[in-house]
DNA sequence: CCTACCGATCGGTAGG
DNA sequence: CCTACCGATCGGTAGG
């Protein structure tokens, strides 16, 4: 296997991650992201052709993070039977891992929503359709509610769940002076399951923890 | 009263939220906005002080209209009882018409979060706190879920219908070829009812329109 | 509201 | 992977 860090180019590309991400592209000189990564600018220029040579390396390897690591986390999400919190709350646990990542997804859909378009929705159609079908078998089994829309329910809730771990400890003081993102996610979590699921036939819930239903397997 | 519009100052600040929110502050330069307005780059200068000053006129304007707007569009959408689809659609309406402001908002969290949050929260303080108060007052009532967390509803709501406004239509692409921003605004506000009304306890609802319940009015 | 101009920084290259 | 350097553009000023 190869060794796991610090080669020059991973040190430019996590640098870069980190700068794109909190200064955006337009904001963020090469140079900046030289002196951050302990090189020079030439060297950068080097390892990756041009500025928006880099800047496409780094897409490429957010998105090839999240491909690789999306399927672990579903199936270990799935253990014991597929729920939606557990699927949703993993998410987010894997996300909030670095939010550098959701604001650079955020300002690329911003800045070039024509490449954005163009090009994410190869790589991540695969996982939303996923998605959908599932919502679209969960219905026809009458798991789920008839009238969720499923293309603008999977759009929308990744969607929030990007925002929520993007900008979510700003936006939150919209609302309280100490932003609780971990509330944001609890609700986001609290409305798509209400939203999705049937309403629950027993009219009194257990004391300690109602025992989810599960969410359809794909076929 | 003042005459409507084309003072220079006034084509200025609307070419700028204009360019800023599509490229961003960083990725706009004073020339590219001159050139627009029809003004030289000192032109410009004259009327702002500076880069840093347009901007912040930019936002203040941005938030001057928001805050001039939302009171007669509550008032309005609330004739007849206030339902809360009639309130999100007629908010939806209202910040569809110009998506750049919403851009514009969007960036402002990611690029300066520490200036969002101690500009903003004051301005928007009161249109949130009111919708967090109604909340309670309502659960106090009977008239909603009791697990709903206000604050986080209210700060998740407002998230993401600004989010679908500022990229809706390209986050959209991740599910269809076509994506519907109607539909995602739809969803949205399904997603709010469902997670915030109490179940209906009619057991048949009616063929053409059932009636929402009402919001609570603030007191 | 414009012409003329400035120092600083930008992305990128030559050459080793 | 670096030193030295380039033309272009940046935000902003002088002066009228």
């Amino acid at each position: 296997m190869a060794q796991q860090v610090d080669t020059v180019r991973e040190r430019i590309l996590a640098e870069a991650t980190r700068l794109f991400g909190s200064h955006g592209y337009a904001g963020t000189s090469i140079q900046a992201i030289a002196d951050a990564a302990g090189i020079t600018k030439p060297t950068l220029v080097y390892h990756f052709g041009s500025k928006d040579g880099l800047r496409r390396a780094v897409i490429d390897a957010v998105m090839d993070h999240w491909r690789n690591q999306v399927p672990k986390l579903m199936v270990a999400a799935s253990a014991g039977g597929p729920r939606l919190d557990a699927l949703l709350a993993a998410f987010f646990d894997f996300f909030r891992q670095d939010p550098d990542r959701a604001r650079l997804l955020l300002r690329e859909v911003l800045d070039r929503p024509q490449e954005f378009t163009d090009r994410l929705r190869h790589g991540l159609q695969p996982l939303t359709g996923l998605l959908t079908h599932a919502i679209v078998v969960g219905q026809q089994q009458g798991l789920l509610q008839p009238n969720v829309d499923p293309e603008a329910f999977t759009v929308l809730v990744i969607s929030a769940a990007l925002g929520i771990v993007a900008v979510g400890q700003h936006t939150g003081a919209l609302v309280s002076p100490e932003p609780d993102v971990a509330a944001q996610q609890a609700e986001l979590i609290r409305l798509a399951r209400t939203a999705l699921l049937m309403p629950s036939p027993s009219p009194s819930p257990g004391p300690s923890s109602p025992p989810p239903p599960p969410m359809p397997e794909e076929p």
